[in-house]
DNA sequence: CAGCATCCGATCTGATACTG
DNA sequence: CAGTATCAGATCGGATGCTG
């Protein structure tokens, strides 16, 4: 994710830092509890390791997640949001709603059952 | 901007529709008023007609912005934020604050005063 | 388990020129 | 003014194999 050198407006520079394709559904992720990176890998359908990496990095430098490493074998590392994103993540929260919305109207309920969304 | 087949959480969906580099400002934007192609293009610093009106598009095929065209000459079009895409800007508002802090953060308080954004 | 490097196809973006 | 077409370069995303 490549970001611009110069920004004009400061939705430019949020909306790099949440642009990749998989950020959103890591904060959402880490909202619900702090996490490794092989659950993240596990609990992201679809996500590959370099995606996930790639991804947490970016983030990391913009102070959207923190991380703690356990010196210890196995290794062990803790990913969580800071303050920052903690905040991102009420507008992740809000697309979110409109997300289940839109899935109620194209017929996509099964899904959400699935995953206990809605009713 | 291309959407996938498959989506296994509404979130996906969501991200997706604003995935564009310049969705969110056109929402910004249409948020302080309905606009026309013109005034869009002139208000976003940076942006080519092409992107706008391919981003426009996809904004239309998703219910968050809706259009309305006068016939009469010269052509007159403007476009609007509907209710989903009032939501959706509750989102956007969230970002563009963080965007700000950001800035403040990274000595560009300049260019917020610039556009008045802050004291 | 955590993290890195590389390769390649798919997508996105922007410039430019053109139509109604 | 609104909207379309095309083309090339930049970026993104995913698969795979490797290291500590």
């Amino acid at each position: 994710m490549k970001l611009r050198e110069n920004y004009t407006c400061p939705l430019e520079m949020t909306h790099d830092i949440i642009r990749g394709k998989w950020k959103p559904i890591i904060l959402w992720q880490l909202g619900k509890s702090r996490s490794s990176l092989a659950n993240l890998e596990r609990d992201i359908q679809g996500i590959t390791q370099k995606m996930l990496l790639e991804h947490l990095k970016e983030l990391l430098d913009y102070d959207v997640v923190a991380k703690q490493s356990f010196e210890e074998y196995p290794l062990r590392v803790e990913y969580f949001l800071t303050e920052r994103g903690e905040k991102l993540l009420e507008a992740v929260v809000i697309m979110q709603g409109i997300g289940i919305q839109l899935m109620q109207e194209s017929g996509m309920e099964s899904i959400l059952k699935e995953k206990g969304l809605i009713g």
